[in-house]
DNA sequence: CATTGTGAACTTGTTCACAGCT
DNA sequence: AGCTGTGAACAAGTTCACAATG
C-alpha cells in the first residue's frame, strides 16, 4: 500500500507540539513586514534550534527555498492548515470560578484559532449570568446544542472534574483541556492535555533547589567567584 | 570519583516531570486513609503504567517492600524531598490583569507548597491595590524584598513579558513560570517553563481534525459499525 | 508468591554532517 | 555561496522479560 494522497504522513508528537510555536513566530514576522525568513532566524525566535526546526518542517514537506528560506505567509499557511486552523473551533469553558471567568476573559483565544462559543457551570445562581458577553448554562443545555469537533475546556475543582469529563465525553466531546489537578480517565480516542500549574511550579523547584546544591559545590571547589564574573558577562 | 553521600544521582527530566503528579496521587492516597500500595494501583492513580513508575521510583533509591507495595508515608515524603518540597517556596507574580488575579487567588499552590507573596504590576493605578489579601507592589520594591530561590510567574501581555523576565533575572531570580504567549531569552542558568493555553489547544485541534480524517477512512473502509460498537463497549 | 527493581530491547527524539538545490 | 533537506549517529525515554526478595 503505498502513500496515497492526502493520506497522513505521520507527524511525531513533538513535532506537532512544536508547530503552534512556529506558528506564532511567523505571524510576528508577518506582522512586522518580513516575508522570508531562514530556518536560523525562525529557529532563534522559536527558541529551537535551526536544524530541529528544518527537520521539523521536513515532516509537512518541501516548503522552503535553498539558498533563500521560508516564505513567511505560505508557512503560515501550510501549518495552519496542518494544524485544522483554517477554520475555527468551538470551545465551551466549563467551571466557572476565578480561573473560568479567567479563561472566559482572555484575548488569546480568538486570535489563534479558537471561539470560546459556551461557558458552562452547575450552579442555578451562575447559570444565566453573563460573563464576557456570554450567558452561562448548564449541562443538559450544553447537550443540545454541542456540535461536533467542540473543544472542551475543564475549570472546575478537581472533585467535579472527572464527572465532567464523563458527561461531555457522553456529548461527543473527543478533545479536552483540563486545568484541574487530577488524572482524567477517558475512554480511547479522546485526547486529553492538561496544564497543571502546581505541578509546574514543583518541577521549577526541584530545579531551583538543585541550582542551590550547585552553588554549594561550586563554592566548595572556589569555582563562585569564576561564576559570578561570568554572569556580569 | 565514586557518588559520594548525597550526590546528585541525576533524573531524568521525563521522570522529575511526573514526579509531582506521584505525589498529589500519594496525598490523595493518604487521606483515604490507605498506607501502603502496590505500583500498579498507584500507577493506576497517576495516569501512566506500572513499569515505568516503577522504573522512575528506581531513580530515587528503592523504597518499595517486593510482595507487598511501597509505604506511601514515607514514598511521599521521599519524593517531596527530591523536589525540594521540604519547605514552602515563595513566589511572585507578574501582571495584574486577569490571569494575575485568578492565580493570586487560586487555592492550590498553598497545599502544594508554594507561598504567593509578592503582587507585582507596573501600573500606577495598580500598585498599592489589595487582591487576594495581598498589596500590589511595583519592581522597584520587590527587587528591594525578593530573597534567594524566589520564583516568578509571568502573567503579563507577551510585549512586556521580555522585559519582565530581564528585570527579574537581574535581581537573581532563576526560575520563571511563563503564562505570556511568547519565547522568552534568558541567561544560562535561568529555568523557564511555560503554560501556554492557545498552543494547548492547537494541539488539541490537530488531533482532532486527524480523528475526523480517520473516521472518513473507516467509514469509507465500512469500519465505522464495528468502532461504534466498540465504543459502547 | 506477589510484587519490586533492572538490564536489555526497542522506540522516539535530537544532533550531526553533508549532499542537493537555487 | 548560502541555505535547505535528510540519512546516519547519537541520546533519551519507554517497554519488556525476568531475576531478586521480603
Amino acid at each position: 500500500m503505498t502513500q496515497a494522497p492526502g493520506t497522513r504522513r505521520d507527524i511525531p508528537d513533538a513535532t506537532v507540539a512544536r508547530l503552534p510555536v512556529y506558528l506564532r513566530a511567523l505571524r510576528a514576522l508577518t506582522a512586522a513586514g518580513i516575508d522570508v525568513v531562514s530556518s536560523e532566524d525562525l529557529a532563534q525566535a522559536a527558541g529551537v534550534r535551526s536544524t530541529g526546526l528544518r527537520k521539523d518542517l521536513s515532516h509537512l514537506g518541501s516548503y522552503g527555498v535553498r539558498g533563500v528560506g521560508y516564505d513567511v505567509a505560505r508557512l503560515s499557511d501550510e501549518i495552519a492548515r496542518e494544524l485544522g486552523l483554517q477554520h475555527d473551533w468551538a470551545v465551551a469553558i466549563v467551571g466557572m470560578g476565578n480561573l473560568g471567568h479567567a479563561l472566559a476573559a482572555y484575548s488569546g483565544f480568538a486570535t489563534r484559532g479558537f471561539k470560546v462559543r459556551w461557558l458552562v457551570d452547575e450552579d442555578p445562581e451562575v447559570i444565566g449570568t453573563v460573563i464576557a458577553g456570554l450567558t452561562v448554562i448548564g449541562f443538559d443545555e450544553l447537550a443540545m446544542v454541542a456540535g461536533d469537533g467542540l473543544i472542551a475546556v475543564i475549570a472546575t475543582p478537581p472533585t467535579a472534574a472527572q464527572d465532567v469529563a464523563d458527561q461531555m465525553t457522553r456529548m461527543g466531546v473527543r478533545s479536552i483541556l483540563n486545568f484541574a489537578p487530577c488524572v482524567l480517565q477517558v475512554p480511547e480516542g479522546v485526547e486529553v492535555r492538561k496544564v497543571d500549574l502546581a505541578t509546574e511550579l514543583q518541577i521549577l523547584a526541584f530545579h531551583e533547589q538543585r541550582g542551590r546544591d550547585e552553588d554549594d559545590d561550586a563554592a566548595r571547589l572556589g569555582v563562585h567567584a569564576a561564576r559570578v564574573a561570568e554572569a556580569a558577562r
